[in-house]
DNA sequence: TTATATATTTGGAACGTTTCCAAAAATTTA
DNA sequence: TAAATTTTTGGAAACGTTCCAAATATATAA
């Protein structure tokens, strides 16, 4: 209510057309004379007129624009993610915006003023209980989809984490070696909860086979503790087959062992999870994540439930896959 | 313009007040009197109304929401910048929204649908050249600020990355040994362009020393080139030392070195860049850059720009510091 | 040429808040 | 008890769009 800026108004009049006309030039509606539309762009472009964001969204009921919650902000994964979503969402003209979840601070800001979250066409939440931590907020009809958890409230899209622990333990339990895992240790409500799955279908697989595993380590998602985990168990045992449940993980533990020597699917053997780009060039044999295909999945979803289709939340379930690659 | 949901009208009819208590009870002014403000908060629970944002913000003018446009989304950096900015917000009710530029088409939809922009109360932009890049179609009225990067247009927060090389060259050329400089390759018009000044600072200083600097490797952002990078040097020369232009090329370099037995500040030197907490624990010496610091200035200045206070784009440049180590 | 169909343009009523102001009610003071 | 002051209140106006129904201009067919 402070200083006026251009507005439509302004245009229509100087321009002696109607407000709706301008509108419809500025949304490319084909419903205007061309002679006209020259005349209102020329017009829009001396008064350099912007259209008010603000007034457009009350008017129409949307942002085109999403909401994409992360518990916290690491690299390649959030990005193929990313990229997979946006692929969809750009089609339709949407995009979307991250609001990372790193501290307790974030989390209590979104609980409290949930208006940040009605701002917005749809949400995608990211590897987080979001039927503990958010729907409790979260109005019945903002359209959710859950990425990498299964949600009870929303539809969900996620891998197979168990499945995919089990096709590690397959593979790795065929070998004549001491059992490891190198794991990520859950220690906040806000951090990913696939990680445990990944252990458990893993465990399951081996005692299946009559196999035990012989230490598993639970580490935070850091390469040099990573690093320093490979060192350890490589000194307890020289005949090992490892499981990292990330391939972050196993960059470092492969970098180790090459460093001291050992020679891959001789010497030791390493499965992985994820299929990142530098597992392929490392030749790392992991469980491959669709991770780009998940996103887009999500995107779709999100988008007809903001076209207003309507259904029961359903869980798309992916099945990970075995990459047998050179370790 | 569809289905319509509670306004604020039914809980003030239902509640038998007047538009104008409501709001001013969703807005906890004082001026209601105790039992009257029961009543509405009774009734809007009851109707499960929610303020509408798009109307809240239309009405008001603002979102209380900035914007944060990173280049990519990499790991602690980017989370402490944050940590600093939000620190400022919070107090003032804001929060911000990450809008990462990590591809091409992000770029354009920025470009073409610069509503996005300005749907939200103001930008932090990273490491990017604000000025080529986006200040051409972002409306005048826009608090912005630059971060990492000095801009023409904008109020900018940064560390002298030349001076910071500088004291990087001041400590490393004390040492009879061969000068190596590992850096980032800037790829993109998209990617953080902090590197090379840093390069820039750190050649001028052993120049003046009279030294030369033996080889300069350029690599992306990915630890395992780093690694191998150091493998490169260590193989080339057992006496050297070297310059990392961020802390997340040193951690591979110091373990490869540890690795095969070269003991810090004897066999060799390294001096990195940024201070991050792993640096810390490593022991290794770095120049400290004020990350978090430079966030919350960054949020300062913003916030004080949205609240009307205008001046001529000035650049806060903080000056980094050697923190002297065990490397 | 006229009647009809079609394409274009128009004004103004929503949209759901906040903000402001004048009026009403409550409280204090004389 | 009346007057002065403070607190609380209701509701109109404004925010700047979109959308709709109606009006006007233009093209087509007879």
């Amino acid at each position: 209510m402070k200083r006026r800026s251009v507005t439509i108004k302004d245009v229509a009049k100087k321009a002696g057309v109607g407000v709706g006309t301008v509108s419809r030039v500025i949304n490319n509606s084909p419903h205007v004379k061309p002679k006209t539309r020259e005349k209102v762009i020329k017009t829009i472009e001396e008064l350099r007129y912007l259209p008010n964001p603000h007034a457009r969204r009350l008017s129409s009921g949307h942002t085109k624009i999403i909401t994409t919650i992360f518990p916290q902000m690491v690299g390649e994964f959030h990005q193929l993610l990313l990229s997979g979503l946006d692929r969809e969402l750009e089609e339709e003209g949407y995009t979307s915006f991250v609001y990372p979840l790193y501290s307790e601070n974030r989390y209590n800001f979104v609980r409290e003023s949930s208006d940040f979250v009605l701002g917005t066409d749809g949400l995608i939440v990211d590897a987080l209980n979001v039927d503990k931590l958010l729907s409790s907020f979260i109005p019945k009809k903002m359209p959710v989809v859950s990425v990498e958890y299964e949600s009870e409230t929303y539809d969900s899209v996620l891998v197979d984490n168990y499945y995919g622990g089990i096709l590690a333990g397959d593979y790795l339990a065929n070998f004549d070696k001491d059992l490891y895992i190198i794991t990520h240790k859950r220690e906040s409500k806000l951090e990913s909860c696939v990680f445990q799955e990944r252990v458990n279908g893993f465990l399951e697989s081996i005692e299946r086979k009559g196999r035990k595993v012989k230490e598993i380590f639970e580490i935070q998602l850091d390469w040099i503790q990573a690093f320093n985990t490979a060192k350890r168990i490589f000194t307890q045992s020289k005949n090992c087959a490892i499981f990292t449940t990330t391939d972050y993980f196993a960059f470092p533990v492969l970098e180790y062992a090459r460093v001291i020597g050992l020679e891959p699917k001789k010497d030791f053997y390493l499965c992985s999870f994820d299929n990142l780009t530098l597992s392929d060039i490392l030749k790392i044999t992991t469980i491959k994540q669709p991770i780009v295909e998940m996103g887009s999945i999500a995107g779709r979803i999100l988008l007809r439930k903001i076209q207003g289709y309507n259904r029961k939340p359903q869980a798309v379930v992916l099945k990970p896959e075995l990459i047998l690659r050179n370790t």
